[in-house]
DNA sequence: GCAAAATTTGAAACATTATAACATTTGCAG
DNA sequence: CTGCAAATGTTATAATGTTTCAAATTTTGC
């Protein structure tokens, strides 16, 4: 690699937010969904670092805000979340993150410090193809990918504990 | 493919099940590590079918049995058999699967059928080797892969709800 | 063999994650 | 404005997993 990925150095995160927030907006309205103000405000607190969040700690901050929500205004926001591509779901965290690449239909492959608990989402080409022909292989039609791999982020290599 | 991989066509299962049996014995014996009744037979139950088995499953076996277990028992039971390699945890369904590589040292991928629920373990070292280069080309050291891949089995594909 | 230490299991309570079911409100089309 | 569909509120409950401490069992050092 040359530089490191944008979960791993410094950068001003109110923009990786926004811009988040933009790019959904634009998306369900061209899908015709609609981004509610849940739903905009659970993006934005899935957003609001690059570590995965529970639902019930987006429950959390939503109590907070005032709004005062039950599991399934959460589990519905993230649902429809999902659907349009806006966030993913790690399965070996039972958590979200915030989509990094919205709209570009994709298969996710998530990088996940075990240390300060950071995710970097990639899209690897060559890795997809490797899963499609083994599988392809023993006759079974893949429909859905879960590819998670959890050890140590560049920084917590050298230093560890980073928040 | 040439021919179906065994859990998409009718087998001795008993045998499956007898073979992973003797397999964990000598594992263990060869680890020093005690393969006791309770671990042994919560494997035993795990093997009973090529479709992942809950926590729940298992102890509502036990239960059956005589047993009356309590759910920490049967998580120390699946933690150990992970710990040695007997059992794999699959994340996106929450639920364990006898290991059909065990002591081999892999990283296993699971093709997981939405239709029958049988689940197929594969080695496939191509795509191990993508996964790898990807997460260094990230500076990112990997340390445990979740490789998951849902689906239609080659039986599903034709004829539908295989039990 | 035997006592001390370590491992394993039992048991009760609790924590976390997720869904079901039904009522109410909101947005939109005609 | 009216009626329908989509979204949200509300309550309860289901499913999954952990903590804690006590009792039993196995191993180990002598």
């Amino acid at each position: 690699m040359s530089a490191r990925a944008i979960p791993y150095r410094p950068h001003n995160h109110d923009a990786c937010v926004s811009q988040a927030l933009t790019d959904a907006r634009a998306i369900c309205q061209r899908q015709n969904a609609r981004l509610t103000p849940i739903r905009e405000r659970v993006l934005e607190l899935i957003w609001q670092s690059h570590k995965p969040l529970g639902a019930y700690d987006v429950l959390g901050e939503l109590s907070t805000d005032g709004h005062n929500a039950a599991p399934p205004t959460v589990y519905r926001a993230l649902d429809f979340l999902q659907q349009h591509g806006l966030v993913h779901r790690i399965a070996s965290l039972n958590a979200f993150i915030g989509c990094t690449h919205a709209g570009e239909n994709h298969t996710g492959m998530f990088l996940i410090c075990r240390a300060c608990g950071n995710v970097l989402e990639l899209t690897a080409p060559s890795v997809s193809t490797e899963v499609r022909k083994a599988a392809s292989e023993e006759g079974f039609r893949a429909e859905n990918t879960t590819l998670e791999i959890a050890g140590l982020c560049p920084r917590c290599q050298s230093e560890p504990d980073h928040e």
